[in-house]
DNA sequence: TAAATACTGAACTATATGGTTCAGTATAAT
DNA sequence: ATTATACTGAACCATATAGTTCAGTATTTA
């Protein structure tokens, strides 16, 4: 049986199905930040931001320093390749399988340039 | 032509922080599948695979329609372009970072320990 | 030295996830 | 009419997530 096992894509995407972290990658490709002024930004407790940021950091997505008593964090040089990759292999496959339905899916969306469903 | 029906990225991204799920996605890209046959392939029980069905669902990456006593499970019109459109935006930024701060990652790594010793 | 700042960790709450079993219902096959 | 098949729903379990508060420690700053 194949293996569908593969732990980074787990965390990643769990990194990224939470609306606050997708707002820190956003807010840390504006710049780096420390927790104090992510915490800020999204009005939350600082545990409750160093948390978040441990989950972006477990996916690699973020790597924090902390100089003095500011941990600086900033987008982990991971990136999103594998992410990427992932997601545009199925998306061709996504289209794929709607190409060997093309007749039925052409058919549906004569019908109005939105969701067929009545 | 992108997305007019799309559940938030919440829900996508999560759907696909499972391994088991990405792995019932490759298996609908060959071709529709019934309840029963996911959880054969994926050695669940019944509910089991019923529930990860119903996380896909509600993402809308996949759609299911009872016939008789079997429900087919197929990959929904959805795709994946909302989630590629995110993630290409936010790989850009990645990169773009890592230009503009290549030396400080750099030092980073050569580091190692961000935590004092106590 | 004293006080403010920045973070950290433990503990708690509430909810979600990933899985199970068990007891059904509806449909198909014999 | 029985029986087997395919799914469904409720209930349960263990763990994870998203957040909090509170009590610290370490580092600046005054």
């Amino acid at each position: 049986m194949v293996q569908y096992n593969c732990p980074p894509l787990d965390l990643s995407f769990a990194a990224l199905s939470d609306a606050t972290r997708r707002g820190i990658i956003d807010q840390l490709g504006q710049g780096d930040a420390s927790i104090t002024s992510l915490a800020d930004t999204f009005q939350m407790t600082l545990t409750g931001m160093k948390k978040h940021i441990q989950v972006l950091e477990r996916a690699g997505l973020v790597v924090t320093q902390k100089v003095g008593r500011v941990r600086t964090c900033k987008l982990g040089k991971r990136g999103l390749g594998a992410e990427a990759e992932w997601i545009e292999a199925h998306r061709k496959l996504f289209q794929t399988r709607f190409e060997a339905l093309d007749e039925i899916i052409s058919e549906l969306e004569k019908e109005g340039n939105d969701e067929p469903a009545s």
